[in-house]
DNA sequence: GTCTATACGAAGATAGAC
DNA sequence: GTCTATCTTCGTATAGAC
């Protein structure tokens, strides 16, 4: 069954916008890439502007990490371990930051020319992980599994650590001063748990 | 005494790369801004290229920010308060990263543009950073006044922790899940000092 | 719905007078 | 060193045939 032409320029779109930017793509390039003639005006039987097939591609992507979100692994009872449970959920986080990663930076090139997309990065980058965390950290500390704290707090400084772990590896190409993911996530753990 | 052409040129250049970004940016409108006939290529006698003008604006902003860091104020000692001496210093931090987020941002967008300079903004924001701070907080550990861990690893931590939330207060226009700079700070010390 | 052809405008960069 | 004028290239978008 044959792809639509559609989505071809979605793809060929995506493509071109992480790797040449929005203002480095040009229509006659996406075209090309689409199986379309290139200088054709062929694009415009499908999206009026540029703009508006950025637009398209941002909301296709944050749709399907939404989807994916969904059927991901349950967080499995390490038996009463928190540590263990602890380190296994931030490895986790760092997992979902590598898979996000080009959306992340897509978005935040091209903030000006989005609109409500960038909300909804929000929800998928910090809002909704903040909320999730805490509630769990809040359950935690109500057991007395680890030290009482404003769960809230707690969890935007793990939420931070992590995103700002991640971004700083992407963008500079090497760990900072020599601290590895295991390390970072140790240390996280024993701060949380309480070492 | 009158401001040389070049300088009034790098100050406009940084304005409007900051406003538009690159792309977004003509000569014509540098040269506008800086005083010159627009449209005239009065501006090619002092810069080969729009991209020579965007590495200069950029060495100069990380000349500026490295000088200023020198003169900062020293960290008072607060007579043997930890939890007070390290509020401070993260309060503080939060201030730098306010200072130097033009520079951040633009030198994100545009990074494709620029050469070592990245190298240089990877220094002022962490590198430079971890470094100093794991060796602060290795003497308060010597010293007893706080918990033993991983220095560097508790370092990157604190660090990106910060650095995390500043872009995200930034970048999405609000405090996440209504966590305060205050919070954070109270909690991130309650971490590091083990309250 | 895709093609060829092209209008239209914008922007980087240069030539030569003053 | 700045100006006027212009060259040239490129990119968005449209017109009309098939």
């Amino acid at each position: 069954m044959p792809v639509p032409t559609r989505t071809r320029i979605l793809d060929a779109a995506w493509d071109l916008f992480l790797r040449e930017g929005f203002a480095g793509t040009t229509v006659t390039q996406i075209e090309a890439s689409a199986g379309l003639s290139a200088g054709s005006g062929s694009f415009y039987r499908h999206f009026r502007s540029k703009g508006e097939v950025l637009q398209a591609v941002v909301d296709r992507e944050v749709d399907r990490a939404n989807a994916e979100r969904q059927t991901g692994p349950e967080p499995e009872e390490t038996g009463g371990d928190v540590r263990a449970a602890l380190a296994v959920e931030f490895e986790r986080r760092l997992g979902n930051l590598r898979r996000l990663h080009p959306l992340m930076e897509l978005v935040a090139r091209e903030r000006d020319h989005l609109g409500a997309s960038v909300d909804h990065l929000d929800e998928l980058l910090v809002a909704r992980n903040v909320s999730i965390r805490s509630q769990r950290l809040a359950g935690l500390m109500a057991a007395g599994a680890i030290p009482a704290r404003d769960a809230e707090a707690l969890a935007a400084v793990i939420t931070f650590a992590l995103t700002g772990y991640h971004l700083s590896v992407r963008f500079f190409g090497h760990q900072p001063a020599g601290v590895g993911e295991e390390a970072l996530i140790t240390t996280l753990v024993d701060l949380v748990a309480g070492a």
